[in-house]
DNA sequence: CATAGTGGTTCCCTATTTGTTACCGAGGTT
DNA sequence: AACCTCGGTAACAAATAGGGAACCACTATG
């Protein structure tokens, strides 16, 4: 099973989409794209997102090498966090999904709303 | 919590993504754009994905109206997924993550094993 | 009679993800 | 001395995702 016999990309693209493909690391890539650099608890406000997943989140992100880590040895210490140049191409892709997002919003709520009313009656 | 203050925008992605981002309906947006008709066993053949999870995939996505669902009462019967115009508009951001992925997987699994190898040491 | 084929639905169980809370260390502030 | 900040980590609890198998209706075929 689960040998996505007949389409040789949807492994691949599947592979990717299971890495970088979550909610959050999204989120945390377009605000980095926007804002350039930003610090943890920075990110942390801005998304709302609970410290631990941030955590696991970005260091995923680190790992995948589309986020670069700066650690400053102050105290307090502080942390930076930007995007790397594979990171910023991505920006392209997840632009795009966010357009589409924002543009069919409205449509799916409304067909979600007929949806429903015709499955009730 | 949760209120994602500081970016207004990343809220409605957020709904967006969690509603048409998860992995097979991607996968199911894909095949179709691919074979423009497919019955609800060759999608199951293709992605080999679990009948349950099929199921419930394409009803979301017909819910959200990106899938386009007809039933043929025949015996046995007979239906047969299409996209919608919507299903179509979302075809153009998932093919560019999906290029964006077959282009970067390679230096994605790169930077994982210099990451692993220099958090081993 | 038994079986296969089609498109599901339902129940059960497990695995993964996600959130909550508490805790840390080192130094600065009150 | 007690407390605060920052950037996390560890432990635990809850929610969700996902697979597998059984069942359904209906009919044609062997």
């Amino acid at each position: 099973m689960l040998d996505t016999a007949g389409c040789p990309d949807c492994k691949r693209i599947n592979d990717v989409l299971s890495r970088v493909g979550d909610r959050w690391s999204v989120l945390v890539v377009i605000s980095l794209a926007r804002d350039g650099t930003l610090r943890f608890n920075e990110l942390k406000k801005n998304l709302g997102i609970s410290q631990r997943m941030l955590s696991l989140t970005l260091k995923e992100l680190e790992r995948d090498g589309l986020v670069h880590r700066t650690y400053h040895p102050t105290i307090p210490p502080k942390v930076e966090y930007t995007l790397t140049e594979m990171g910023q191409s991505f920006r392209e892709p997840v632009s795009a999904l966010g357009y589409w997002a924002l543009e069919n919003l409205t449509k799916i709520d409304a067909a979600r709303q007929a949806y429903d009313k015709s499955v009730a009656k």
